[in-house]
RNA sequence: GCCCGGGUGGUGAAAUGGUAUACACGAGGGACUUAAAAUCCCUUGGUCCGUAAGGGCCGUGCGGGUUCAAGUCCCGCCCCGGGCACCA
């Protein structure tokens, strides 16, 4: 029986689906282990061979945990609210939930036919009422908490709103005032808590809540009519679509993740994660350690945030970010217009701007002056947009001569530049070396930068100036979107206070809508909705964010369809953290960190007993795809128009296209005589045709150059490059007339590129399935290379593992029959054996599969010499075989004559026993080079080696009588013998 | 600029400091076949010497170093990929 991938695997996914083999239950006695894959993206184009790779070397590890005695929880959703539906929605007019509907379905179909052992009993949908229903509750959970810094945990509101009816707020308490929020809000009384209206109340608590409305700048991206949140803005464009982001100052949801700025920089120390996510994340948070001081201007101060107190002394003036709020009060009147003009200059100019003109320094000076808490001397203050209003203060104090960008500022604007240390240039550039020692005069002089820094904090806590302080990069995260397919936000507003809504209205259902577009007065999509009010009161027309979903659907996969809690305790304790996650590295700052800190605040709420969600992660590489680049010639058409006379010109839209070699669009300009002439010929030609085509044309007609372009992979043959002229012409209009300039074929050329439908490489995995059937396919991803790494797609290097699936069939069979003999095995059957297991078992350990597939081709290599047929030694490498390539396992485990699914088998043990070896051949190397080999008895000890070696005839040849110097033994391994 | 990865045959790649290039693709040669496909076998880092058997030399981005021994460890560069960036 030949093997026929088509029928095997069709007919075990109706096994598996029929049998429930894949089913997972929450009580059990055994071990748990939980691996999770990154949920997807439903989009309209399907899945290629890229997206499966982590899915792939996930399944092999749930299906090894499951032989090796695990209960494994493998499950599989959909992240599926988000932009890109909603965008076809608008578009089309078609409802997001029905598109995504169809993509999901489409996903679920390419899936199951890779032969996931997914338990799709659990798929989650975050758009799905039923789930997002737990999405809203854990968002009021946020709303009526606050964070305690002196507790380091987040707490109920009520015990806040207790404390400030008993003792007021107070000292301390003020500091958890993070983020954007940062406004001066002075202390009040008990008393005066209690004389509050309940306006102000509200307001006061807004301060606090850790997920809470204020204004707050944010990116607003006017294209698509959203707030987008840092990591979703690339080089001042939105990540999605490209379209230009502009900082707004609007009212806005946002979660106070800077209160977990600490906790998630020191949870990373206990996580196996790789150290570049680790890295990421630790950039992003961005912590420093410095202090804040304070710049007395008349009454009032200007407080500023600065790693370098030490350098105090170089203070020469003060910078504030041109929205800073003291600005305005800091200008003195003979200053006024300046000031404001370049306020509004700077406001509007983009962030793209900022960033793109770096060199150029610009700035303002107030007119005021601010006290130096050291030296009492008057520091101009000024106003410059290299300063950013979100870091820090909002206000640098310059040291130009320790502070290269203060440095390029003072020399700009002539303002003193002050030695802070010893041996520096300042006449050059500023001194930002930490290990320098400080030359001003007074109590630092003379001390290392290390100890000066503490110095001058003391010497500012003394005075009242300021103060040791740690300050974070990591923003609060914006988390209400101005569009339709999100989750709707659960809170209404009485007088225009927002209010939680009972956990009784949840879920908050996303209406019906007319249109998927704002309103005309501005207002998100929601607006739209009838009726869309609380007891009469307007509720809230944001929707939540894409990472909303995507923080807690890991809890959701352990008891999906608990419909009075997001998840039981019961199974919360038993299937505890995610043991394995895999996905891409893309989601270092966005994903993986909110999805952490929503853990810790649900941990902090004593509703979770971790506050990690995954210890290990693993980020598969992206796998790219290989580009067909063609070439053709750019025309041009032109003459001299005459004053009074028509005058047509050839159109060129009109002529064929010339399709070139790469060469000539590479070495335009020096193009060799064949090359010249063969262009000058085919512009004679087209000349020709354009003025047939186009009656009374006149003037010239010359190609300028070349264009490049990418051509459909499938109309190009995989191993000569040529193009199917034919199917190209038919499938590209434009080109339908198209011509090669050397008669004959066209030969394309290859790059690699990221794999997307734009540059037309995609490869479908449902095209590869058809022909070499879906365990094929499997080995072969695995078989590309190590898992983290990136690499190209190549079609040709399948056959190899095709080749091997194929072994690996026939040698459970003579002549077509199925042949399985009882008969004992060899001692060099068993060492095929269990050299594979050793391997395969450390490899999965290490997920490292390209090594493992290489392992098992190697033995159906040996196997396949040795004419070995024996059950003993077949039915183990079945089970190892069984992660990798699970209908082919699964159809010879049948014959072999069980009844039971595979996946219930027992992991094979491997044993040393099989491995040893009587004889171990020694290469012998003269000065590291090997020479030749003696095989000796394992047994033997380092000196009989050696005096072995020196006896044989060879070696003394080779010695031509010399001593050697020393001989180095390594048992099991290598002589050297140094001469 | 800073922080992470990574550079090994024609290609994807392998290698606890211990025989560099396992496994696979591609290429070349052969067997079977009327033929093709499929399958199987052999060769395949470069270079030099030799009719041959065989042997020499050079080789893991570049330059140094440590070591009996370096793709692997250390120092200094170059190149590629990713992340962050007027971050005070």
């Amino acid at each position: 029986m030949a093997y026929d991938h088509k029928r095997i695997e069709e007919k075990w996914r109706n096994e598996w689906r029929k049998r429930g083999t894949y089913h997972v239950d929450n009580d059990t006695a055994k071990p748990k282990y939980y691996v999770l894959d990154m949920f997807p993206y439903p989009s309209g184009a399907g899945l290629h061979v890229g997206h499966p790779l982590g899915y792939i070397a996930s399944d092999i590890v749930a299906r090894f945990k499951r032989h090796s005695g695990f209960n494994v929880l493998h499950p599989m959703g959909y992240d599926s609210f988000g932009l890109p539906a909603e965008q076809y929605a608008i578009q089309t007019g078609q409802h997001p939930a029905k598109t995504t509907e169809e993509n999901a379905a489409r996903y679920r179909e390419q899936m199951d036919r890779i032969g996931f052992s997914f338990d799709w009993d659990r798929e989650v949908r975050t758009s799905n009422p039923d789930y997002y229903k737990w999405t809203q509750w854990i968002f009021l959970q946020l709303f009526n908490s606050w964070y305690d810094p002196k507790a380091d945990k987040a707490r109920p509101i009520s015990e806040l709103i207790a404390r400030f009816e008993s003792t007021g707020c107070q000292g301390q308490d003020a500091e958890v005032l993070t983020g954007d929020v940062e406004e001066a809000m002075g202390p009040f009384t008990a008393a005066e808590w209690k004389s509050f209206s309940e306006r102000t109340q509200q307001m006061v608590l807004q301060h606090f809540r850790l997920a809470y409305l204020s204004d707050a700048w944010v990116n607003w991206c006017p294209a698509l009519g959203t707030v987008l949140a840092n990591d979703e803005v690339k080089d001042g464009v939105s990540e999605r679509g490209g379209h230009p982001v502009e900082r707004k100052r609007m009212p806005q949801w946002s979660m106070r993740i800077t209160a977990y700025a600490q906790r998630l920089l020191d949870g990373l120390d206990e996580l196996d994660w790789t150290t570049s996510m680790k890295e990421a994340q630790r950039n992003w948070i961005g912590r420093s350690t410095g202090a804040s001081v304070k710049f007395a201007v008349d009454n009032d101060y200007i407080e500023v945030f600065t790693t370098r107190p030490d350098t105090l002394f170089g203070v020469s003036f003060i910078t504030l970010a041109p929205e800073h709020v003291l600005v305005g009060k800091y200008t003195t009147d003979a200053q006024r217009a300046e000031v404001e003009a370049y306020v509004k200059a700077a406001t509007n100019r983009s962030e793209r701007e900022r960033q793109a003109e770096v060199d150029k320094v610009t700035g303002v000076f107030t007119g005021s002056y601010a006290k130096h808490p050291f030296t009492g001397a008057d520091i101009p203050v000024w106003v410059g947009d290299y300063v950013l209003a979100g870091y820090g203060t909002g206000a640098v104090m310059a040291v130009p001569g320790g502070d290269q960008r203060d440095w390029r500022f003072a020399k700009h604007f002539n303002l003193p530049i002050i030695a802070v240390t010893e041996g520096a240039d300042i006449g050059k550039e500023a001194d930002e070396r930490k290990d320098a020692v400080i030359c001003s005069e007074g109590f630092l002089k003379g001390l290392k930068v290390a100890d000066a820094i503490p110095r001058a904090i003391q010497e500012l806590e003394k005075l009242g100036a300021g103060e040791g302080r740690i300050n974070y990069r990591l923003r609060d995260a914006a988390f209400g979107r101005q569009r339709y397919w999100g989750e709707p936000i659960p809170i209404y507003y009485k007088d225009d206070i927002p209010y939680p809504l009972p956990e009784s209205e949840l879920p908050l259902v996303l209406p019906e809508v007319d249109k998927f577009l704002p309103t005309e007065t501005g207002e998100p999509p929601l607006a739209r909705a009838k009726n869309w009010s609380y007891e009469g009161m307007p509720l809230e027309t944001t929707t939540m964010p894409g990472w909303a979903g995507s923080s807690w659907y890991f809890l959701r996969y352990m008891d999906p369809k608990n419909e009075g809690r997001f998840a039981s305790p019961e199974a919360i304790n038993y299937w505890q953290q995610i043991d394995l996650y895999m996905g891409g590295s893309e989601h270092a700052t966005g994903h993986l960190l909110y999805f952490r800190f929503w853990t810790k605040f649900l941990f902090d709420q004593g509703l979770i007993p971790f506050d990690e969600p995954a210890k290990k992660l693993v980020n598969q590489g992206m796998i790219q795809g290989t580009s067909k680049k063609a070439y053709a010639l750019a025309l041009l058409s032109h003459g001299t128009v005459g004053a009074n006379v028509e005058f047509k010109l050839i159109e060129t839209d009109r002529l064929p296209r010339v399709l070139v070699p790469k060469r000539i669009y590479e070495s335009w300009g020096t193009l060799n005589e064949a090359d010249r002439q063969a262009i000058v010929d085919v512009e004679e030609r087209l000349r020709t045709i354009g003025k047939e085509q186009t009656p009374g044309a006149s003037g010239y007609l010359m190609a300028t150059g070349a264009y490049e372009f990418h051509v459909d992979i499938r109309l190009v043959d995989d191993k000569t490059n040529e193009l199917n002229l034919d199917g190209f012409r038919t499938s590209r209009p434009d080109y339908s007339e198209s011509i090669v300039l050397e008669n004959g074929p066209y030969i394309t050329t290859s790059e690699v590129d990221k794999m997307s439908k734009r540059w037309m490489n995609v490869v479908n995995p449902d095209d590869i399935i058809e022909k070499y059937g879906a365990d094929t396919l499997r080995l072969y991803e695995m078989f590309l290379g190590p898992l983290e790494q990136s690499k190209p797609w190549d079609t040709h290097g399948i056959e190899g593992t095709s080749r091997f699936l194929k072994k690996f069939w026939n040698l459970f069979f003579e002549s077509d029959v199925i042949s399985v003999s009882e008969e004992a095995p060899t001692e060099a059957e068993q060492k095929v054996l269990h050299a594979t297991l050793k391997k395969v078992t450390e490899d999965i350990g290490k997920m490292s599969f390209n090594t493992s597939v290489a392992q098992f081709m190697i033995a159906a290599n040996e196997l396949g010499a040795l004419k070995c047929h024996k059950r003993d030694i077949l039915e183990p490498l079945t089970i190892a075989l069984a992660p990798f390539a699970p209908h082919i396992a699964e159809e010879l485990w049948s014959l072999l004559g069980h009844s039971d699914s595979i996946t219930t088998a027992k992991w094979p043990q491997w044993h040393a026993r099989f491995l040893e070896e009587s004889n171990f051949s020694y290469p012998i190397s003269f000065n590291g080079k090997t020479r030749m080999h003696l095989e000796f008895p394992v047994g033997l000890s380092k000196d009989e080696v050696e005096s072995a070696v020196l006896a044989n005839p060879e070696v003394q040849q080779r010695l031509e009588g010399k001593t050697p110097k020393k001989v180095i033994v390594v048992p099991k391994r290598i002589v050297n013998i140094v001469v």
